[in-house]
DNA sequence: TTTATTTAGGTACTTCAATTCCTAAATAAG
DNA sequence: CTTATTTAGGAATTGAAGTACCTAAATAAA
């Protein structure tokens, strides 16, 4: 079983994260509850955190009532954000695989698939942490 | 640097060794050519086409000028066909991520996302060999 | 018939990213 | 000040994908 659109398990923690921070604000949470609500470990969780704290989209303060809280107002911060710190920068080329030597001159995907990475970059560009 | 279409590496060489194999027609290939061609172990090739000979996209041939050559007309195999024998049957759910259990009740990428994939299943279930 | 070529397929190895483990540093509460 | 809680981050482990190795089976050519 496969799915078509590439989010790894430590991006969709972080989105699903970073939503339920943006829910339940201006009160943060810890690394601690936010693993319990989405059933990960702590420290797979934790490592998903650093790499948010570490590009600023969280504040994080350490101890006793500690945890995480946006570091921005939430509709600033777009699931295109979140997505690129976790898995590096969208490739939006001329091959859907990023691609540069293909036997093919023209890429075998034509720009079907382009069209549509170009609508998924648009797309989570656009959605943002304040719907929650 | 990631692409936000998920195709691997092996599904990327089963899609453009059957595009090379369609355009060779009515002569076969055999896997010391293909992989030079795309410039890949000849292993590794090996184990895709085991997987699409198994599967009926390809009948193969052994001994001296043996190779593959395509098992039906090349407009009746289409991309989805052999992404799906290499990645496996494709999840199409309320989810773009196959989730079954989330902490929302609502995915939280609404159904954009899904719209989407629905868009790369039937492109990819749409395009097939007879271009090459 | 013998030999060379080519696929079939099991097993093992490698490599890289995902995940876990462990200790340090910060800080609020008692 | 001491203790408990929580994030930070390096090191170690695990796991999956890719790759290599090896032998068997098929078959065309010599
Ligand atoms: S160039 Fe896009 S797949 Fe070969
Ligand atoms: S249900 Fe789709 S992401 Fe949580």
């Amino acid at each position: 079983m496969s799915n078509l659109i590439n989010i790894s398990e430590a991006a969709s923690l972080a989105l699903h994260s970073m939503a339920l921070i943006a829910r339940n604000q201006p009160q943060r949470m810890n690394v601690k509850v936010l693993a319990r609500d989405l059933d990960v470990s702590q420290t797979h969780l934790a490592k998903v955190f650093q790499k948010l704290s570490k590009n600023g989209l969280v504040k994080s303060v350490r101890g006793p009532a500690g945890g995480f809280e946006l570091d921005k107002p939430a509709e600033d911060i777009s699931f295109l954000e979140i997505y690129e710190i976790i898995e590096g920068k969208v490739n939006l080329t001329d091959c859907p695989l990023g691609k540069t030597h293909c036997v093919f001159e023209t890429c075998i995907f034509g720009d079907e698939l382009n069209r549509i990475s170009a609508d998924i970059y648009a797309t989570l560009k656009e959605m943002n942490l304040s719907k929650f």
